[in-house]
DNA sequence: AGCGGTGTCATTTTT
DNA sequence: TGACACCGCT
């Protein structure tokens, strides 16, 4: 087979260029996916290279098989020569079981057989060092404390380096936090996500057989998604591409949307700097959108400093101009999708559809519109198989059955189904196991041991303690299908789940069958129980979402790689799209960005873009009025179609003042939170002595008649050009310093920090942190305090 | 040990 | 609004 027939001229030249670094730069719907399945093709029939000494890294799973598929295919289906595709976190967990025994020396405790924490494990460390260190929520909420250590620990920090750096108080203990998370992965031989990353980089480095080992074998090395990549999957990018530098990384800066998750966007913007003589391959050509999607979309991201450049053409026809509805609230908004969708679909039957939107709550109003009109939608994302509940908790009995000192699944099923072992119990058990430093089910055996539990506690803890030794006797070496089987009747998980009428339960002993299933095919494929588990942590979807649903509903982050016919990208209002949380820097800005940018070019032939005037955020809370996107300023006028009943020019004017204001007030940088929107439109509102907007009415007959657009305290809301500046300037802003993270002085407690602040001005009541004395609640009026910091 | 009331807080989430 | 943690009661 000719692996070149039908590739563009960029196209060929990464097919065909195998040796020395090469990064190939590949726009949106460029044919990505071709280049890299041919060039592998290549590299193994006309080149003559083994399939193992090829290793194609990706992010997903689902992208590692449709790939390995797709080099088959290709190949005619010789599985002898197929080539080694994988996600980073699948190698690493391959390469530490099987060349990891020397990582023992970096870290104690550490043997081949350890597991693996998914987020809820890591929350549930966390959760335990709150309670260890009397930490409670108000300190700060474990995902955040979580997301900062995860943070840290990418960028190689250590919990000395937290407490180092720490400014305050709050990040000292963050840095006791992350001492104490370590240690109890430590303790249990558990790698969190990270870790897999982490310690394969070091054992890469320090053990140089395994590396050696790696590098004679691994002859071409090729990085998907090369823009996700974070600190130490480049690290780990370095070691394995050795010093024959045959690596090629494949990716888009216009797409890197993962930086908050320790995305380093820099590693592709520096891959020339990295490698020298590195070549670069820009694949420009796009072969999904037309011209007007195309070059709207581009000219959103073209406002962005950090990237290569590139400027996608294609020979696809301009299409319709991109729809632009400005909706009065956001039930109007969802009622114009439904109601364009009912068109389309009844149109063409066949139509596929895609509504996505930035945050998830959003998809509530839709769904229900949807639900109006009569038409069937899936949501994508959400839930996946093994985060089930039922299957976490037999599969925790399964943890506990190969190695008891599993601490996080003895906590997980120690009470499920009730055995009577209650909350003082298992403290006691906890606290037992933190002083010793020792697992849980040792803790549990040394207290029964010493037979000093009360009697309720010591028999129910014995019960369970003789059950569990039962199983890992009786089980031992069985299929993991008849090991699963029996843990659910002996534990009487299953009798648990029968006995409960509720048609949950029933849903959940189905998904106990499923994985019935899939423990008998690993069994067929002669997986052992831990490459079961293994692939249990790491595979995030049992089987893919690619419903043939023609309505889909997803976040933008999810749509990624994605394509629709026609696709609405909805919310495109500032503090909603870009994000509130995003408004602090430029780069964070252009982060939101490329996620536009990423939305826009899902849309093949058709593509909406909405926002509404005013919407709430939670429920029942009020109706906030909302300024239009600034990108929405940043598409051309000429390329948009102004959908909105009775406006027959989309007011770009007005955005694009808008957007110039608002930069202007932001360069003015004022300090507090730029997300009050609340309070900055009522000051609006009282400034120019107008009756802020009414909360949407409830309307009979909402769509397809729309309100009139100029209702007028809406229009005076949709005028921020001088909102800005009024809020930035306005009195309610002056606080006397007293802001939350403030450094204050009190004259009997000393220096402590401001944790929060209830009301205002002098009246404000302060939650005050002080070292040595506690959290204190004081009135500022009364505390003389001075303020420090 | 388990239930129900109350208070609090809200991005995105490939592994 | 809705998910949740926490508290106090039984």
């Amino acid at each position: 087979m000719d692996f070149l027939a039908g590739l563009n001229p960029q196209q060929r030249e990464a097919v065909v260029t195998v040796d020395g670094p090469l990064l190939i730069l590949a726009g949106a719907g460029s044919g990505k996916t071709r280049v890299i399945t041919h060039r592998m093709a290549h590299l193994i029939q006309d080149r003559g290279i083994p399939g193992y000494a090829i290793l194609a890294v990706t992010f997903t799973n689902k992208a590692a098989g449709e790939m390995k598929e797709r080099v088959l295919g290709l190949l005619g289906g010789a599985r002898s020569s197929a080539p080694n595709v994988s996600t980073f976190h699948s190698f690493c967990v391959r390469l530490l079981r099987r060349d990891g025994v020397n990582l023992a020396q970096l870290r104690p405790g550490f043997t081949t057989a350890f597991t693996i924490y998914d987020h809820d494990e890591q929350m549930a460390v966390i959760k335990q060092t709150y309670r260890a260190l009397g930490l409670d929520d108000k300190f700060m909420q474990p995902s955040a404390a979580l997301s900062r250590i995860s943070h840290g620990k990418n960028q190689k920090e250590t919990p000395q380096d937290f407490y180092k750096n720490a400014k305050d108080p709050k990040m000292s203990r963050l840095a006791v936090v992350f001492e104490q998370y370590e240690a109890r992965l430590r303790t249990n031989n558990a790698l969190d996500f990270d870790d897999l990353l982490l310690e394969s980089v070091r054992l890469l480095l320090h053990d140089d057989a395994v590396r050696m080992n790696w590098n004679q074998r691994v002859e071409y090395l090729l990085i998907d998604e090369y823009q996700d990549t974070n600190r130490s999957q480049y690290e780990l990018m370095r070691l394995l591409a050795g010093a024959r530098h045959n690596v090629c990384v494949v990716g888009d800066e216009d797409q890197s949307i993962y930086g908050w998750r320790g995305a380093n966007i820099r590693n592709i913007l520096d891959f020339e700097k990295d490698f020298r003589g590195a070549k670069v391959i820009r694949l420009e050509q796009n072969y999904r959108s037309t011209k007007n999607i195309l070059d709207g979309a581009s000219a959103v991201v073209a406002r962005n400093t950090e990237r290569m450049g590139k400027w996608l053409w294609t020979e696809a026809d301009a299409g319709e101009r991109i729809g632009l509805y400005e909706a009065w609230d956001a039930e109007n908004e969802a009622l114009f999708i439904a109601d364009t969708i009912d068109r389309l679909l009844s149109a063409n039957p066949k139509q596929q559809v895609a509504v996505l939107y930035r945050t998830n709550f959003q998809s509530r109003q839709i769904e229900e519109a949807l639900r109006r009109y009569g038409r069937a939608y899936s949501v994508v994302g959400g839930f996946s198989f093994y985060q089930r509940a039922e299957i976490k908790d037999i599969l925790a009995y399964l943890k506990l059955t190969l190695s008891p000192n599993d601490s996080m699944a003895f906590s997980r099923i120690i009470n499920t189904p009730a055995r009577g072992i209650g909350k003082t119990t298992l403290e006691g058990v906890e606290i037992f196991s933190n002083t010793n430093n020792i697992s849980m089910w040792d803790a549990m055996c040394r207290m029964l041991d010493a037979n000093q539990l009360p009697a309720r506690a010591q028999a129910a803890l014995s019960g369970f303690r003789r059950m569990m030794e039962e199983a890992r006797q009786e089980l031992a070496g069985q299929p993991v299908h008849d090991i699963l089987g029996n843990l659910l009747e002996r534990t009487g998980y299953r009798a648990m789940l029968k006995e409960d009428p509720s048609p949950e339960a029933e849903a959940r002993l189905q998904n106990l069958e499923e994985l019935l299933n899939a423990a008998s095919e690993a069994d067929e494929r002669g997986e052992t129980p831990v490459t079961f588990l293994d692939h249990a942590a790491l595979v995030a979807e049992a089987d893919s979402v690619d419903d043939v649903a023609s309505i889909s509903l997803l976040t933008i982050h999810n749509a990624k790689g994605l394509e629709f016919p026609v696709v609405f990208l909805c919310g495109m209002e500032e503090n909603l799209f870009p994000h509130s949380r995003s408004l602090a820097s430029e780069s964070l800005i252009e982060e939101e960005r490329r996620l536009c940018y990423v939305g826009m070019t899902r849309a093949r032939r058709r593509l909406y873009l909405s926002w509404a005037r005013q919407r709430r955020r939670y429920g029942g809370g009020p109706a906030e009025a909302s300024m239009p996107s600034r990108f929405l300023a940043e598409v051309p006028t000429k390329l948009l179609e102004p959908l909105t009943p009775g406006r027959q020019t989309p007011q770009v004017d007005l955005y694009a003042e808008r957007h110039h204001v608002q930069e202007a007030a932001r360069r003015n940088s004022f300090t507090g939170k730029t997300y009050n929107s609340l309070e900055n439109i009522s000051q609006f509102f009282n400034d120019r002595g107008v009756a802020a907007p009414a909360p949407a009415r409830k309307d009979p007959n909402p769509f397809p008649v729309a309100r009139p657009a100029a209702a007028a305290p809406a229009a005076a809301a949709a005028k921020p050009a001088v909102a800005a500046p009024a809020a930035a300037s306005s009195p309610a802003r002056k606080t006397r310093g007293s802001r939350v993270g403030a450094v204050v002085r009190h004259p009997k407690y000393g220096r402590g920090t401001i944790l929060r602040k209830e009301g205002d001005g002098a009246d404000a009541k302060l939650t005050i942190n002080f070292p040595g004395h506690g959290l204190k609640k004081l009135f500022e009026k009364f505390a003389g305090l001075t303020i420090e910091e």
